[in-house]
DNA sequence: TGCATGACTCGAG
DNA sequence: CCTCGAGCCATGC
C-alpha cells in the first residue's frame, strides 16, 4: 500500500521551477515541462503535482492549462480551491472561467537554468 | 506484455 | 474562435 512514484528529475525539476513563478503569473503544464526539459512531459508535470503534500510551499495552483483554465481533477472542489487561491493573488478570471494568459502567463527574463 | 487512464497539447476543419 | 481527434508518456493492474 506504499503508492509512491513519480519520475524523480521531473519531480525535482518541477519543485526547483513552480516557485519562480511570481505571485500574480501563472505558467502552463507544457511550459514547466519544457523548462524541466521534457517538452512533451506535460502529463507528467500533472501528475508530480497532484502528488504534493498539501502544505507544500511550492505554489501548484500557478500552473494551469494551455487553454488557460484551471484543469478538472477527480477532488470534487481543488478546482475552487485554486481558482480562489489565484483570485487571492491579484488574478482574474473571465466569465467562462480562463485566465487571459496575455496578461498573467509567467515570461521569465532569460531561460531558467 | 497489453491496455486503459489522466492536473496535457496542438493542429485540422 | 470552437470542437475533435490523435499524439504523447509515466503509471497501474
Amino acid at each position: 500500500m506504499h503508492k509512491f512514484a513519480a519520475n524523480t528529475s521531473l519531480r525535482h525539476a518541477v519543485c526547483r521551477l513552480v516557485p519562480l513563478i511570481p505571485s500574480g503569473y501563472v505558467a502552463t503544464y507544457g511550459q514547466i515541462a519544457a523548462y524541466a526539459g521534457s517538452p512533451r512531459a506535460a502529463r507528467q508535470v500533472g501528475m508530480v503535482l497532484a502528488g504534493l503534500p498539501q502544505a507544500t510551499a511550492v505554489p501548484w495552483q500557478r500552473v494551469i492549462n494551455a487553454a488557460g483554465a484551471i484543469s478538472p481533477r477527480g477532488k470534487a472542489g481543488a478546482v475552487e480551491i485554486q481558482r480562489i487561491l489565484l483570485e487571492e493573488e491579484g488574478i482574474s478570471f473571465r466569465s467562462d472561467g480562463t485566465i487571459d494568459l496575455r496578461k498573467h502567463l509567467w515570461r521569465p527574463e532569460p531561460i531558467p537554468h
